[in-house]
DNA sequence: CCCGAGTCTTGATACAGGTCAACGCCACAA
DNA sequence: TTGTGGCGTTGACCTGTATCAAGACTCGGG
């Protein structure tokens, strides 16, 4: 996919990343040459760092950025529980957050694409609220949180933009609180399409046209609907004329119809 | 109500502390003697500040919080689409925050209590992303971001403290978004039940006696029910003495019940 | 190439909760 | 005392989505 390319050459494994094993937490800060090797040079830095820093401020920045080898599919990032030490940044691939409920089923919070953070949920309690697992093969950079406290005190722009960086999942956690509790379920795939849509513009792919990296469990699961209702929607919304849907390939053929529908059900 | 007491020599009026209109905000900064004097000496402040401070870092943090007048019934603290400039910290009555929807809907996204904080959504895009009114006589402080900010940076353990409630404020989230997307009626106003129950004992009030503040209606918007269906729903309960339901006035008969109730219906 | 497991679609039926409507209760004003 | 308006309750009915069931498609492995 898009950003992959970057990570072609590296021999996959099946390592886990898992914060609560320290020695290889640590290990891979010395990984750091077989990557992208800064901030200052990361297509993605415009969305996951939208700040105006210095070239000084940058290089303190990478200094606390470990880079890690990639994800495969389905594999952990953390789980809930685990010891929280650092949030993540995705550089390409998508991530799911999901909890797991008393009784076993299976939340799913959020989708993460690159240039966006996750892992933020864990640092109210110091153990992770929630479990990260790849869709498909993917890459994160890990942000020591302890390394970014110290710095944000000392860099007033990373204070600021870790405190906005909260606020904002907050306001997208009310979204979906919204979306759940007043929505059809025609209205919630439209705004799932739409935010998918939208997400794809801000790292310049197409707005129109993409692949859906989680199965329809997933954005069932993430919507409060059963797999069979999104199906139907899909059907629909294809009968429609407003989305070209061939699996998880996803064509939008009437954007103003979809947002319309995503507002106030057609 | 329970703090309600400190104040009730305050004349009433009916002045709406409103962020946009600065002339006011700065206004209350010379009330401060009417009022509490410190956080120092808050029954609250186990609650909204579990910190180890110093006496000096409390002196410091009382100078950056503004003690403000009590806001009346259904008074306005702040609106969606204000300048956000402070959170607030509630220290007696209960407010509601809620977004209204690109059609006109309401959605209620929380209620606060005294020691809660609130207005943290408003710090991502500097603008706040949801309203707040009082739902019966209420008092706040109001904390300047900007000095927040300020004083996070040279005194660690109140940055943490705030990266920590605003964590604490996404799991939170989160929690709804599971409970809208996966439980019945009776599981979520069970949980609802559950949920004051143990924020009133952390304010060393009865759990299992008290008076909701908020109406049907908030009820029900906040847990995406219908009022009848919130009604039939406590009817319900009290049929099978869980609950004593007398309007606003609730008792928990059987805590343990209603706990299984919240996890898996019943 | 085919196989088999996982994933997706479609149809028939059931039910929780929404909608509509009527009424009770209480506070407050005339 | 009698309105009047807001809130809460209850009942009858309806509908959107879940559930159950059967196939169809897809993709990786042998």
């Amino acid at each position: 996919m898009a950003y992959a390319g970057v990570f072609d050459t590296a021999t996959e494994n099946s390592m886990t990343i898992h914060l609560a094993d320290q020695s290889e937490a640590t290990s891979l800060r010395h990984c750091t040459h077989d990557y992208q090797v800064s901030c200052g040079n990361c297509r993605l830095a415009s969305i996951c760092l939208p700040l105006a820093l210095e070239q000084d401020d940058i290089e303190q920045l990478d200094s606390i950025i470990q880079r890690s080898k990639p994800l495969q599919k389905n594999q952990h990032l953390y789980r809930e529980g685990d010891d929280f030490q650092s949030v993540f940044a995705v550089r390409s691939g998508t991530l799911k957050a999901y909890k797991t409920t008393d009784d076993g089923r299976e939340q799913v919070t959020g989708f993460y694409f690159p240039g966006e953070i996750l892992g933020m949920d864990g640092i109210s309690s110091n153990m992770h609220a929630s479990s990260a697992k790849s869709l498909e093969t993917a890459a994160v950079c890990e942000i020591q949180f302890t390394s970014l406290e110290k710095l944000s005190a000392v860099m007033p722009t990373l204070q600021r933009h870790f405190f906005q960086l909260m606020s904002r999942e907050i306001t997208e956690d009310q979204q979906l609180i919204t979306l759940l509790s007043k929505n059809s379920a025609d209205e919630r795939i439209a705004s799932l399409m739409l935010s998918i849509s939208t997400r794809n513009a801000r790292r310049k792919l197409s707005s129109t046209q993409f692949r859906l990296p989680m199965s329809r469990v997933d954005i069932g699961n993430y919507l409060g609907l059963t797999v069979e209702t999104v199906s139907r929607v899909f059907s629909r919304m294809q009968k429609m004329d407003m989305l070209k849907v061939d699996n998880k390939e996803i064509e939008i053929l009437d954007l103003d119809g979809l947002r319309g529908m995503a507002n106030l059900g057609s």
